[in-house]
DNA sequence: GATGAATGAGTTTTCATTCAT
DNA sequence: GATGAATGAAAACTCATTCAT
């Protein structure tokens, strides 16, 4: 059913992801999508069964993209302390150069459509990371607490951080970016 | 001219708190608060001057106890690290006693009507931070970086995990919190 | 019942004057007139049985001033058509210098409550004209015609004049003035 | 892009001048016209923007309508005397056969949205009765003055005397018309 | 595959008015 | 005489979705 014209299909993803970074997710119609897209509302339902499912459909495809950014370049035989740093400049760096996505993800996380999100997404993720830290736990680098909160420390002050500077109320540069993933890996490291 | 009858107001706020945290702020309107509070919605209009006067009014009021509780039996002459520590488990302990509290702060603080906060709500708020903060760097255990690096390690980490906590996802125990204690305080420790 | 507070009631007639000229009868509410006249809505019904019973006292007086103006120092036995253009010109002064009282009584005459004026109320204005122009026809300086036509024929090209002036779209001057009143005078003369 | 649908856009016209010229124009909402072209509200938001965009396109097209019949058969060859009363005439029946047209464009006129008309509309009438009237004065038969004025005192009394006929506070006849017809040319000729 | 047209249910807000004090 | 508080009804408008073509 998907793929029936990838041009409109992104055209649609486009205006979707520009409206809610601009006006919110609460005032992104169907309508208002349509029209910046160029389109007939009603083709998005040839595309996508409701609203729900197109956001939906569009979140799962950039958290999958930034989360892949996360490890790229990460090779299991440099030193873990090192890995660690790069994996979180990786991460800071992404969505810093891509705020649309970021904040498209982040509005979705606080939205009563993050309780929809199908279960099984959660896991491709969850493995990558789990992968990572055990890792890390293994070669005695972090503390041997859940995962879960090492995840924590790590992500998100980093993106609580860019937000603020998105939003003007933070200045970025290279010294804070050091501050942070230091921070991070204070917390972290056994 | 405000607090017409302290009674119908503070049911318009239960309401709204109830509505936000179950449905959503998007799906919070006026007429399902009125239902809800068991008056008419045009008497909505006779204590706020519109939907966006009603949810910052109780926006405020709920951040500002919110943010009072944390510093709530901090003595300037005890130890600093054990001050930091109390201050942490407060806040930790007054946002899970307090989840409809915390989940609207927190679903405001990600929406729209975030940009519509009166700047002095801010500055309340920073100065008890900033104070607090400074002590524990002019004491010499604190990191001498921006103190929005320090706020955002100490706080961010635990309202993340207490959000998943809510939503069922993590599992809270003691040993937990200290953990999440722990690694906050050796993030901002010198 | 009439006749509380003189003061309050002149405070509510000229708040509604003033709103009526300003925005127009229909974006004219009751709270709005209670809001400019610095009282409460429901004082409005302290002194009349309704908003209609409001618009209506007010545009009986109005109108009852206005009319009585343009007989003001006519004399029986000045020639007809010095009387006839002096008449004229005291309404056209009247109308210039009283600019809401005018565009007030336009405004209602021109509105669905036009229907519900007091049939009186027109009689007594109605016998002042028919006075006026029976002397002239009597004495043979006006056509043998229905009087009604006289009176359109001497207010109605005046009034829409004054009315573009205020608009903006007509320049006055003392020329034109004279032009309006020849040509007047040039309709209804035998 | 307009016209989608001839037949539910004409009953969406004619729902609204009924309601118009019944209940006037502040009375005139947007649902009472759907539930009077047996449509939903919402529809009318295909075919017009704002109920201001409905209005308008209404009222511009009425007036046009009413303004093309007045020189309708008027033939420059002819006498200007003649084909002043005839061009007079020509208006009186028009507004007389279409009470509907009339009343709704005099509402209209007299209303805040008479501010928004726009300009282009107004030009195009302009030209054609500055083109007569014009024609009048260069045959000698007008008098030299601002044209306005001549049209002034061609149609408004006349106006007048329909609306007063409409309302039922004056009766029709063969003679009245002519006189009006007779005290406009006099007014106006030189 | 695409869309123009249509709509019921909903939104926020204002209205004229009432009534207990 | 005056008013604060309350409200049902209505306003203009937007929404996600459907359906015939």
């Amino acid at each position: 059913m998907r793929y029936k014209n990838k041009e409109k299909l992104n055209s649609i993803f486009d205006a979707t992801i520009d409206l809610v970074t601009k006006v919110g997710l609460s005032e992104t119609s169907v309508s208002k999508i349509a029209r910046k897209a160029g389109i007939s509302s009603s083709t998005i339902y040839v595309y996508f069964e409701s609203k729900e499912d197109l956001l939906i459909s569009l979140y799962v495809k950039l958290k999958e993209k930034m989360m892949l950014k996360i490890y790229d370049g990460i090779n299991e035989n440099d030193n873990f302390k090192k890995s660690y740093k790069s994996a979180l400049l990786n991460f800071i760096n992404y969505i810093i150069d891509n705020p649309k996505v970021f904040l498209f993800v982040e509005q979705f996380n606080n939205s009563p459509f993050e309780k929809k999100i199908p279960k099984e997404e959660y896991s491709k993720i969850i493995y990558n990371h789990n992968k990572f830290y055990q890792r890390g736990q293994k070669e005695g680098y972090l503390k041997n607490i859940e995962i879960n909160l090492l995840i924590i420390f790590t992500h998100y002050p980093a993106m609580q951080f860019v937000k603020e500077y998105f939003k003007g109320s933070e200045i970025l540069n290279e010294q804070k970016l050091q501050h942070i993933i230091n921070m991070s890996w204070e917390a972290v490291k056994k």
